[in-house]
DNA sequence: ACCGTTTCCGAAACCGTTTCCGAAAACCGA
DNA sequence: TCGGTTTTCGGAAACGGTTTCGGAAACGGT
């Protein structure tokens, strides 16, 4: 239990202290042979440099934060696991904190995570605007920070999204194609920035197809399976079910897709379902359900990557990657296989 | 960006670094107004304690780390999130790792966190007992470990696990009393101890109704969808579908109600399901999931307090919390429902 | 006015590293 | 052999706090 110290090594081989820490980082000069010996006897010592001294004596604290918005999707998951891989891989720590769609609670973690001296700061926003001036300002003072998912192409900093207008575009002209002719649109959050580009892509495909007012609509729900079953139950109660929803993501899609069927609605031949951001979900259900799905790991690795990138390099480029995905079609907006899918 | 330290307020103050770090920890002997004085200067200048040098000079890192065995599940994200925010508010941070439910990785996980030096451990073992003799070493050493949930009472630790046989008891009874009369068990994984306790519960049950060997069987199955569909798969090939299925968690159970859906099978009237550790999809499916509820919640908080406790008085008692759940009966299990459920 | 407490504060050691500076040692070519 | 480089290493400051120790100041009672 007691800490052994580099002092007690290089007692030990009546050495200083300046050159078993030279053993251990290669950078400075130092005899093949001694090296060899410390780093010997320094692990028959059990000896482990102590990373808050050198945290302290760099003035670095190896710490990555990472604040996501939520975490009960998988997608977050999947990106949180990519990333502290990544960053364990390169001799850092990742501080997580999740704000629960709540943007004081947002604020309240990147602060907590700057007081703490992390590195640098891979933020994927939550919902609402509030919190980005912040955000920029400490951005603009140098502050190495990397946003994903949930912003806007337009924000001048370093970013890796998605390519939502043109994958809802597809998704939505997919349903075009198969012969629905009225397509609702249930969005998310109104002031959520992937909300307000899926809605440009269903409404860019809408108008490229000439679809009459009364056959779209949009519907702000949240992203939550249970906002899904309440819009589901209003429409029924104002018989005003379409043949179709292009749902801004899986959960709300599954949410409609439950209160459907529990309302004697046959889906796909009633009414169709296309969900967002697959998740595993999506093949367990009856039918199985439509998503586009987002290079979720490839897009983690990428944040990891720049923002590493920008704390070895403070005056690297900005970078904004925008990826794009996949278009999974499933039985839950296919009424006639006949027809080609897109 | 240029930081300020506790030397340059001393200096504006003309007053010792001591009593500054004496006016931010109450514990020392300092006069009220000097100390609003320091404080008060302080946040003018835009001082912040630099939290490793704190680290340093006390021995300790204000650190925990926590190991989960996978992320895909919505447990454990839940249990995440509750000791994130648990240890914030008591000034620690947590260092999670997740180990993908291998034992190699879970040992790196382990030794990469008692090497970066954190004050203590919650560990959510993976599957398999490889590592154990390890852990309790540590623990014997006095290191501060909680174990949560996949670990069996017999373990001389600190530990917060859920009463499986109990509730996988209560989930077979049901699934009798229903009247199914041929019940299989899909297991999740031999060398898992939740699998084992919910395997004894799923006998016992069996057993006092004096179900024959030819209307029972285990089957191990892994704890993903995948693995549950492929079980079906086999036993539709081989002729050999029961009426019922107890299932380790709710994905085994959605997987194989997929499967079954597909094959033509009506649940719960040719065959019913049961799932546990419920997520919230149960509720998505057609027809809803039956399983049996964990206080995910307080089990974390739990483990989270025992672990403060341990930190701060290191020869506090080794406790064994079991928590009991709730079982949410649905659909999937329910073939008339004149029958009284329990 | 004096002495014993109590309160308050400064000096300095310490936590375990990294790194700058300079010096000793080794090496090299003429 | 000698002067100049190059290696290799030790000493000590620095990182930014906490904490022990001891002493000055304030206080309170006689």
């Amino acid at each position: 239990m007691i800490h052994v110290t580099i002092k007690d090594v290089a007692k030990r081989l009546n050495v200083s202290v300046s050159t078993v820490s030279r053993a251990f980082n290669d950078k400075y000069d130092i005899k093949k042979d001694t090296k060899e010996l410390i780093l010997k006897t320094a692990k028959e010592m059990g000896y482990h440099p102590n990373p808050i001294a050198k945290k302290l004596s760099q003035n670095k604290s190896f710490n990555i934060g990472v604040v996501i918005p939520e975490f009960m999707n998988s997608y977050y998951s999947e990106i949180v696991i990519v990333l502290q891989e990544f960053f364990i891989s390169k001799g850092y720590q990742v501080l997580l904190m999740q704000s629960d769609e709540n943007e004081e609670q947002e604020l309240k973690n990147v602060k907590t995570l700057i007081n703490n001296m992390v590195d640098g700061l891979i933020i994927a926003p939550t919902v609402g605007y509030r919190n980005r001036p912040y955000f920029i300002e400490k951005y603009n003072e140098g502050y190495p920070i990397v946003f994903l998912n949930r912003i806007d192409e337009t924000l001048p900093a370093s970013k890796v999204i998605f390519n939502n207008v043109k994958w809802s575009f597809f998704a939505t002209e997919h349903l075009i194609r198969q012969k629905y002719k009225k397509i609702y649109h249930l969005s998310g959050y109104n002031n959520l920035c992937v909300s307000s580009e899926r809605i440009e892509g269903y409404k860019k495909a809408m108008n490229k197809h000439k679809f009459p007012k009364e056959n779209y609509k949009i519907i702000e729900t949240g992203l939550l399976a249970e906002e899904g079953m309440e819009v589901i139950e209003d429409l029924i109660f104002h018989h005003d079910i379409p043949d179709a929803f292009f749902c801004v993501n899986d959960m709300v899609a599954l949410g409609a897709m439950k209160k459907l069927k529990d309302n004697g609605f046959k889906i796909p031949d009633d009414v169709a379902l296309v969900g967002f951001t697959e998740t595993r979900i999506a093949k367990l259900v009856t039918p199985e359900l439509s998503s586009v799905r987002q290079p979720t790991h490839d897009m983690a690795k990428k944040a990891g990557e720049i923002l590493l990138n920008r704390i070895n390099n403070p005056d690297s480029e900005t970078e904004t990657i925008v990826f794009n995905g996949e278009f999974n079609i499933r039985k839950s907006s296919v009424r006639d296989f006949s027809i080609p899918p897109i």
